[in-house]
RNA sequence: GGGCUAGUAGCUCAGUUGGUUAGAGCGCACCCCUGAUAAGGGUGAGGUCGGAGGUUCGAGUCCCCCCUGGCCCA
């Protein structure tokens, strides 16, 4: 009997592939990567797409620090997968990729290596120009490292875009259009010089960077001080008390040497604050502070006069105690009770929120603190020319003298330093360069906010939705632009300081720099006079320039942009330089870049171009691990995305990103790729089930078999199912639901294909002579299934849609440049019916299992009677017993409930085990049905 | 501390304008097949919808508070 089995398997059509199950991706991408590369399959993609409707997507620039991570995995991947899409429906999508290069991670990364290597005590003998020059030097290098290095890792992904010629923010043609965009914000009249505090290092005469800090920890005099209010009478009326001296409110801080630049008190409105005599002294402090700020004074007689609210305080008045001025007392939502006295003493020109504060109630920012850490002229002659550190002390014995020291002690702190030379910083407020935010430009007096509110009102679109309200609130709230970063690592300012010590920049003369930048990069800006740089630069028909300039005079400044200036100039510096769309249809980023590129490209877009460089933001969430924590490097949970492409392949990565609810946190975790792969595999085994009965199929002549196809047919019915997965599938990737399209596709794979077409066509395909009318219709089907999915998956798993692809129509072919058309199947309105049919025959197979129900273990060992009243079903009998796998179906328009049969005594057809009513002993000696004996005859015949 | 956002079966997610016993896939259990075979098919068991209140005849769905995450700020 063996020998017999043996025997008909030679006799079936059995399917043949040479797409293997096992699909071996990491060591099959590599190759994929180089065919396409080879090939310039982005080339030949857009020159295919040339003319057609463009799709204008523009890459964000990442980082080039570092190789990339699963954020970038997932950033690059979801992008592919847009671009890829569009492609596939027939759009031009020309997609340049970018890089970040300037910046101080760079720099800072930079600089420590030159430390630990030694090389800084060389550098710091240099020229300030050549200095700065040698950093540019190996920053530029470091930078091209990573960018080299990223770049192959997003090939590897699978992705497709113009890697011959990204963008990189550091290239001369990028910089010259950066420079470009800022001359039309000057022109607007949106640029503007302002003092800002900043950490500064006195040791090396520079701002630093929270990056280049290191917090120690350190003693520094703590000081209660006691400042005389004006407005005595006001006190006694806030506190609803009789006042008999000149009452005082008391501030406390760690700082002395800042007390010369207080220009106000800050108080919480909605915190009680009493008024007390302690020790014969009328003072103000927060009500629950009071006792505490006794004991810091060794008080012994506390008496309580009054209280009232910050809010009654604001707006009075109060003497310096040792300058010539009074300053108000404002209310700032930060005042706490954490320390202190809750009165906080506010130096604009010398802390970020007393900075906030002076903004926000017109104070000056005043710093008389110069490069050096010595104060300048301005203060009172006891303190002129004195460090800031020298300074605490002379100021404490001063305030102790004049009797408004109420308690000094010393008190431990962590305090930021400098980095390099492990000296204590100090805020200190220099000039920065702003663009505003409120200004009204020249042309049209609106001002960016107002443009950005409306702008995002309803004009941009938001996938997901909620990132309109929350970008918008951060628009609402942001304060002017501060563009200006004091490093080498970047993009100079252009700005020229004259002899008078004005500062010299015009629209026309930063537009004259762009150009030389444009031309020779911006390192001219370190390596050429003034003159030369402003070569093309014609004061006379500037209408801006200053009377008398003399370019000769002109000595160039130090400051660079910030790096978001860079990125945030891109719609310019990319799209419009390369003609390519403006303003583009989609940016696609994490959600942090709500307030970080999107804003800052919206900004300089509607100040240059009057709208937002952008109809739609796309945002994605952010990895986090199994747990729901952050991912981080040093948390140790972070997965190196070499080990996963290794290890299942990019297909797989894009498979499971093209899983995932994007828009909110993604949890990411080496088990859920292996998911992914399971669910893959379930794909590509489908395919490879196609693609293996399509052996002996002409393909060229296939699809005239389906022409007429009779709508009750399981070909009409599956080919209508592929038409709808393909208008699901297109209109989920049209709106950037992935994972719908994902679901569709393998619910399409598992469900209808694998568990029913597949299943109810097999005995044809196998068993039916191959020439058979019926069995080439479903190889037809099968084709036109191989090929709908191919396009359908190529967007996700380009590498295993190209490889089916190229199984069936040769190694030269591509699927990445197949366009999708309509498919025009049509099946009967009843398969509804027929599938709920199905539902119920197999659950009673399942129930006849039951010893006490007869024990039918295998379904075609079964008959089914099929109740079908109104004869709906009858005409799909055969269809039916097909997709149950079982021998003989019958509908029955009397019957009632399904019965199943037992066909255990009829005989079995020895080929297609199945117990067909034509099963009898063939000439052979074989129990066979007709058309497996006449299969048979014509095999053994040949 | 503030703005935005998320929390539904072991896992990934659906749950439309509040309305019958809360769905799907994976995984799991059991069974079939061994002619898609490191494949394929069938059936089934899993949930007090983050927690506590409230509105309502009725709430996963609306309101308030709280808890736990995430992004961006302070």
């Amino acid at each position: 009997m063996s020998d017999t089995k043996t025997n008909w398997k030679k006799t079936l059509n059995l399917p043949r592939t040479g797409f293997p199950m096992k699909a071996n991706l990491s060591q099959n991408e590599p190759a994929t990567i180089k065919r396409w590369a080879e090939a310039d399959l982005y080339g030949q993609v857009t020159a295919a797409r040339e003319g057609c409707e463009p799709f204008v997507f523009h890459d964000g620039p990442p980082y080039a620090n570092g190789a990339i991570h699963v954020g970038h995995l997932l950033n690059k991947v979801l992008k592919d997968i847009i671009v890829r899409a569009r492609l596939l429906s027939g759009r031009q999508c020309r997609y340049i990729p970018g890089w970040d290069c300037h910046g101080l991670p760079i720099e800072h990364m930079v600089m420590t290596q030159l430390v630990e290597s030694g090389k800084i005590a060389k550098l710091d003998s240099l020229s300030e120009a050549d200095r700065r020059m040698a950093i540019r030097r190996e920053c530029r290098t470091y930078a091209e490292k990573f960018i080299k290095l990223q770049s192959g890792q997003m090939k590897r992904l699978l992705t497709l875009a113009d890697y011959d010629d990204p963008y990189l923010t550091m290239n001369p043609r990028y910089e010259q259009r950066v420079v470009e965009t800022f001359a039309d914000l000057l022109a607007q009249g949106l640029v503007f010089r302002q003092l800002k505090p900043v950490h500064w290092s006195i040791a090396n005469e520079t701002a630093l960077a929270e990056a280049e800090l290191e917090y120690e920890d350190r003693f520094d005099p703590s000081i209660y001080v006691d400042f005389e209010v004006v407005e005595a009478e006001a006190v006694a009326k806030a506190f609803g008390c009789e006042i008999d001296q000149t009452p005082s409110v008391m501030i406390w801080t760690t700082t002395p040497w800042t007390l010369p630049a207080n220009l106000a008190i800050a108080v919480h409105e909605r915190l009680p604050y009493a008024l007390v005599r302690l020790d014969g002294s009328l003072t103000v402090v927060a009500e629950d502070l009071v006792e505490t700020v006794a004991a810091a004074g060794g008080v012994e007689k506390i008496e309580r006069l009054g209280r009232c609210m910050g809010a009654d305080l604001v707006g009075l008045s109060y003497r310096h105690p040792f300058c010539d001025r009074t300053s108000p007392i404002v209310s700032a939502e930060y005042v706490t009770l954490e320390d202190g006295t809750g009165l906080v003493h506010t130096a604009p020109g010398h802390g970020v929120e007393d900075y906030g504060t002076g903004l926000r109630m017109g104070l000056d920012i005043y710093c008389p603190v110069r490069g050096d850490g010595t104060f300048d002229d301005t203060v009172p002659e006891w303190l002129r020319g004195l460090s800031v550190w020298d300074a605490n002390e002379k100021v404490i014995e001063h305030l102790r003298s004049s009797g408004h020291l109420h308690a000094a002690m010393e008190f431990e702190h962590s305090y930021p330093h400098d980095g390099r030379s492990k000296t204590p910083v100090i805020f200190r407020a220099t000039e920065q360069w702003f663009i505003g935010v409120d200004r009204p430009l020249a042309d049209g007096g609106r001002n960016l906010r107002d443009m950005a509110m409306e702008a995002t009102r309803e004009s941009v679109k938001f996938v997901p939705e909620w990132g309109r309200n929350r970008m918008r609130g951060m628009l609402e709230s942001r304060p002017d632009w501060c563009i200006s970063r004091q490093r080498s690592w970047g993009l100079p300012i252009p700005a020229f300081a004259m002899s008078d010590g004005g500062v010299f920049m015009t629209a026309a003369s930063v537009r004259a720099v762009a150009q030389a930048f444009g031309e020779r990069g911006s390192d001219a800006w370190f390596t050429e006079t003034p003159e030369a740089l402003l070569s093309a630069y014609d004061p006379g028909s500037d209408p801006d320039a200053p009377e008398g300039l003399d370019l000769a005079a002109l000595t160039k400044m130090h400051d660079i942009f910030d790096v978001w200036f860079e990125s945030g100039s891109s719609w310019n510096a990319v799209m419009r330089q390369r003609d390519l769309g403006c303003p583009v249809d989609l940016y696609s980023e994490g959600s942090d870049q709500h307030r970080g590129w999107f804003q800052l490209s919206l900004l300089p877009g509607l100040g240059v171009l009057g709208e937002p460089p952008f109809r739609c933001l796309l945002t994605h969430g952010f990895m986090v691990d199994r747990d729901g924590r952050k991912m981080s490097k040093s948390g140790g949970n972070a997965l190196n995305v070499d080990d996963l492409l290794k290890d299942i392949g990019a297909d797989v990565c894009r498979w499971w990103v093209s899983s995932l609810a994007f828009e909110s946190d993604v949890r990411v975790d080496l088990e859920l790729f292996h998911l992914a792969g399971e669910s893959y595999r379930k794909v590509r085994n489908t395919i490879r089930f196609l693609l293996s009965n399509l052996g002996d199929h002409d393909l060229a002549t296939s699809d005239s078999l389906l022409a007429d196809l009779d709508p009750r047919s399981l070909e009409a019915w599956v080919l209508a199912e592929a038409s709808r997965l393909q208008t699901e599938v297109m209109d989920a990737y049209e709106n950037y639901e992935f994972r719908r399209g994902h679901l569709a596709i393998f619910d399409f794979c598992n469900d209808t294909l694998s568990a029913i077409y597949c299943v109810g066509v097999k005995d044809h395909l196998y068993c039916d002579l191959p020439d058979s009318p019926r069995r080439r219709r479903t190889q037809a089907a099968l084709h036109r299934l191989a090929d709908v999915l191919c396009r359908l998956v190529a967007p996700v798993l380009s590498h295993t849609a190209d490889e089916a692809w190229r199984t069936m129509h040769g190694e030269e072919a591509c699927i990445h440049l197949e366009t999708i058309q309509p498919l025009p199947f049509e099946a009967d309105a009843a398969w509804p019916r027929v599938l709920e049919a199905r539902d119920a025959i197999l659950k009673q197979l399942e129930e006849a299992k039951a010893p006490e129900r007869g024990g039918i273990e295998k379904s075609l060992d079964a008959g089914i009677v099929l109740p079908d009243a109104d004869g709906t079903l009858a005409p799909f009998a055969e269809a039916l017993a097909a997709i149950c796998e079982v021998s003989r179906l019958r509908c029955d328009s009397a019957a009632t409930d399904i019965v199943v049969e037992d066909l255990r005594e009829q005989p079995l057809c020895e080929r297609s085990r199945r117990r067909d009513e034509s099963v009898s002993e063939r000439s052979n000696g074989a129990m066979l049905s007709t058309r497996d004996w006449e299969a048979v005859q014509a095999v053994s015949s040949d």
